[in-house]
DNA sequence: GTTAGCACTCAACATCGCCGAGTGCTAATC
DNA sequence: GATTAGCACTCGGCGATGTTGAGTGCTAAC
């Protein structure tokens, strides 16, 4: 392990190295930072460090650069002691302004990608809930007019989905109530799969005269129930990226971007790691695919009753802050949490 | 008005800088675009064209650019002419594509966004369908347990919402209905606003055991007529910007994408000419917002029986492929305005 | 073990000259 | 009178060259 001058001379080129992107000299720490030893010293250190793989130069005769087994150690040794003081004025603000703008469950985890990354000024992203084979709780079919039907869902969960069917002649409402009863028979506590053919067959020929709409109803009920285990990903403030002089360079900026706007790759990285704890931090090579290997990922969870059910976090240079975007997550990740608990508002996706 | 040649070498001008984004010389042109006169002749030409507006220097010795005033002459000149061919066979790819991907209107949208931008390789917007004034047709209370009861509500255009709703305490299914009636007789064919005190304060006396819960669920109504009247903004493929080499200058291209992640100020531009035909084609100068002077638009507006409800749109430099976009937007509004008014799935938003 | 001192390295920046694509003008030609 | 060939001139882009300064590594003294 590091010795306790090796370590201060590591985080003081890390937090040097945080704010201003540039490499760091052994003069610039024994300057700024107050550890009592001359820059030949810290040179010395520094040296070692390097042999070590914490350090890295960009050529020669350059400043050091902190490697990610640096951020990594950085990270780990802090987070233990950051169980401290979230902020609970500023939690309080962020919460009030997420209830604020947000009617529903989908435009609370979109605004909450938003006024993440306003707040930080980093890349925001949020996962919506992740509902897993969803079993039917209910189900109930309602006349709009003569040819409409509207088609209600609810699942274990709460969520409703709801579907305009139109018949090709007119139900009348008792004979809707029948086949409502007779659908709720079927599909209760069951996930749409597990429907089989035989329960089919005995609703059509109870109900021959509208075989055609109850077949045709099928695939609505099923269309309804697999859009409400999607998934959906939001990430906002793509275009701040820029905004980090590491990705100066075009090319691997671009790169980095269309990663982030390809939904389906983000979606494997962000479900990947859905074993983990509660904020999970990758540290540049450490990321599996390319184009982020220099780029560092926060994510923190949000839970429904006590279950992990979604994500939200945050993508940029490994040289990130990562101890204040930890602190910033956590509050949101609480936020959305207690939010959809208490959600007495639409629940609908 | 511009006589033959010059017209002739300015379209050739504009096909050349479109496809390479290299100020061009007169030698260029008269050697890649068979005029039948010498490149000294088309100098004089372009001289002219110059003073009358439609090209400029980048500086004294370089090759001309087109301006603004030029694209403009162009998009005009050729609009008319484009009454032609519109792809059969892609656009049913299309129609399939977006088919075969969205089970809900959101998803609709966002996924035309997404194709749009891939097969276009410019940034896409799209608008969701905007409801003005929402007027209930429909309203009704489920109950869902002894606690929670789920409220529905329909729009005359056949949109549903609906909102879990949970109560203090247990209100018998009879006395829901009366409620739900009630609630009919009050709402139907109303915007939310329309209602007034006098009917709720009747509606107190009646169900004066659930004045609470009554009390409690107006507000919870109007938020779902408010976020039925919501228009969701998706852009995508920004980082597509990047591609462009007119906007290698990092700052440039920063403003622009930060101008297309706020949704507001882009929902501005988006709803601003909304009177306009079909197609809208705003570039460069002609944009208001300081950061979309080298930007332009085009937008395309997609229907609900024969009547406007949104837009699609793309973005990127002024030297863009107007006549292919314009070709391909047509095929997306065209395709939306079909689906949507097929819809027999959830037209839930 | 720590520090001062010094030679050495190398990216970043500025300067200079050259190259070539392109213009504008003039004089010859159709 | 319109078109064209020819030529001097302009200017961004690029590579070569030199300078500067932040920073290292080593050695010798404390």
């Amino acid at each position: 392990m590091l010795d306790e001058r090796k370590m201060r001379v590591l985080y003081a080129i890390i937090d040097s190295y945080i704010s201003t992107a540039e490499p760091i000299g052994s003069r610039t720490i024994s300057k700024a930072y107050d550890l009592g030893v001359s820059s030949a010293t810290i040179r010395n250190e520094m040296s070692d460090l390097e042999e070590l793989g914490y350090l890295n130069k960009t050529h020669t005769s350059s400043g050091r650069v902190p490697s990610d087994k640096a951020y990594r150690l950085y990270v780990d040794s802090f987070i233990k002691l950051d169980k401290d003081s979230i902020n609970k004025k500023q939690k309080t603000e962020i919460k009030s302004a997420l209830e604020r703008e947000s009617k529903e469950l989908d435009q609370l985890i979109q605004n909450s990608a938003r006024l993440l990354s306003q707040i930080t000024s980093y890349t925001a992203l949020a996962l919506s809930p992740q509902i897993k084979e969803t079993r039917i709780k209910y189900v109930q079919l309602l006349p709009i007019d003569d040819y409409q039907v509207l088609l209600i869902l609810v699942n274990e969960n709460g969520l409703v989905k709801n579907a305009v069917f139109k018949t090709e002649q007119s139900i009348p409402e008792n004979q809707l109530m029948a086949i409502t009863n007779m659908l709720n028979e079927r599909l209760r506590n069951k996930s749409f799969n597990q429907l089989n053919n035989e329960s089919m067959k005995d609703m059509f020929n109870q109900f021959y005269r509208y075989k055609n709409e109850i077949e045709r109803l099928m695939p609505i009920i099923n269309k309804s129930v697999e859009s409400m285990e999607d998934i959906d990903l939001y990430a906002d403030g793509i275009g701040r990226l820029l905004n980090f002089p590491e990705y100066k360079d075009i090319d691997k900026v671009k790169s980095i971007m269309s990663f982030i706007e390809d939904k389906d790759q983000l979606l494997n990285i962000l479900l990947l790691d859905s074993i983990s704890r509660d904020i999970h931090i990758s540290i540049g090579q450490e990321n599996i695919y390319a184009p982020l290997k220099d780029c560092s990922i926060i994510t923190a969870t949000y839970k429904l009753e006590g279950e992990t059910v979604g994500k939200i976090g945050i993508i940029g240079p490994t040289r990130m802050d990562y101890l204040r975007l930890i602190k910033i997550l956590k509050i949101f990740s609480d936020n959305i949490s207690e939010i959809i608990n208490n959600y007495n508002g639409s629940v609908k996706r």
